[in-house]
DNA sequence: GTAACTGCAAAATATTTGCATCCTT
DNA sequence: AAGGATGCAAATATTTTGCAGTTAC
């Protein structure tokens, strides 16, 4: 049984060749994608509609995360492996490069606590840095 | 010639009655909004085509910053140069309420610093806090 | 008067929902 | 066989574009 079967398996859901092919297509990028790359490159033609599903499934069960962009168009990359169903304790601070404009998960900083004032209950917190990256310094 | 107007000038924009009432509506507010926000809240009503064109003027020269979500709603909040004398909008966590839909600046709270890889030079973070307000607990 | 701005209509995109069919277990 | 997953059609929602009328300068 090889990784990607038995990440189903832990999650409760059925191996179908769809799912192994849009998980592979993760799993061999190495880095964020969007819908439109999932349904144009994950191998076949997928309906845009079992793409929206897909990837809704894998976020809610922790298997990829979403990286917030400016421009309309959710990235999403996949989890490190201790992330499971509801808790992305991966979630870690994004960073946008204003001189090549990528997005980089910086998967070793962790966005940070706040106190919230009387009353407030927090359920997602989300922290993006803007500025220059390692490349482009 | 009052601040908003003089802003205007400086970006070699025509001073309309509608841009006015949105910046004021930024001004008054002191957080993010999002596209919704402005469309309802603004003043009067104004042309959804109207929102979009005057936010993206708006972004274009400086005067306000998009700040990116994963629920494919982009907030724009003012820009640090262009706050009032001594105001620094900017630096405090914004929390968006999952019941009423509302953003609350929490200006009593700082955005926190976080040690970034060698590399990186941050010139600006934001960070959204979502979850439930004291109103709506 | 001219260029810029706005609002309406409509086109183009993106996302969600319902349902019948097919596949996994 | 039963429940979950998929694909198609269609309903919604969002964003963009074209154009004619209006306003700022």
């Amino acid at each position: 049984m090889d990784n990607i079967t038995s990440l189903f398996k832990k999650n409760g859901l059925s191996i179908t060749d769809g799912r192994k092919k849009i998980l592979s297509y993760f799993l061999n990028s190495e880095g964020a994608l969007t819908h439109a790359d999932v349904e144009k490159n994950a191998g076949e033609h997928f309906d845009r509609v079992t793409v929206y599903r897909t990837l809704q499934t894998f976020v809610d069960k922790g298997i990829i995360h979403q990286i917030p962009t400016t421009d309309n168009s959710i990235l999403y990359a996949l989890c490190k492996d201790d992330c499971g169903a509801g808790h992305h304790h991966d979630d870690h601070v994004h960073f946008i490069c204003e001189e090549c404009e990528k997005t980089i998960c910086l998967d070793g900083v962790m966005v940070p606590q706040v106190k919230l004032p009387r009353g407030f209950k927090p359920r997602h917190s989300e922290m993006v840095v803007k500025g220059i990256c390692d490349d482009c310094k």
